[in-house]
DNA sequence: AAGGTGACCCTAT
DNA sequence: CATAGGGCCACCT
């Protein structure tokens, strides 16, 4: 068991149609701070582990981190998300107020 | 065993 | 809003 399967274990909840940015993932992966490790992480399953929607999780400003390392997975992610019907805005974002996967009982939402 | 590496986030200017 | 700087580790060879 690794660190990096916590993560994985977590991408694994966000259900289709709904993101999760890498600071949201590092926090209920227990690992508050320390985003960058959900990258990494994901960075080694992409495009290797199919069990992993690694599609489903953007950054902070809604964006997909475009890497040359992706070789082009990246531009594949923004497809799969199209598919599930998640939609980019013209700067190439999604509405987190919208969009945002909501763990379980999460309340707060009273208004807006 | 040590070091390079790699899909981030937040605050301030 | 864009840029700059600081902090964060675990995994692989």
């Amino acid at each position: 068991m690794t660190v990096y399967s916590q993560i994985y274990e977590v991408v694994k909840q966000i259900p289709p149609g709904q993101v999760a940015t890498y600071g949201q993932v590092a926090m209920l992966a227990n690992l508050a701070g320390k985003a960058r490790l959900v990258g990494y992480a994901l960075a080694r399953v992409a495009g290797d582990d199919r069990d992993i929607p690694w599609q489903r999780v953007v950054n902070a400003k809604g964006e997909i981190s475009y890497s040359p390392f992706r070789q082009g997975n990246d531009y594949l992610q923004r497809s799969l998300l199209e598919r599930e019907g998640v939609v980019f805005d013209g700067a190439d974002r999604v509405n987190l107020r919208v969009y945002r996967w909501r763990p379980e009982g999460a309340a707060g939402q009273t208004s807006e």
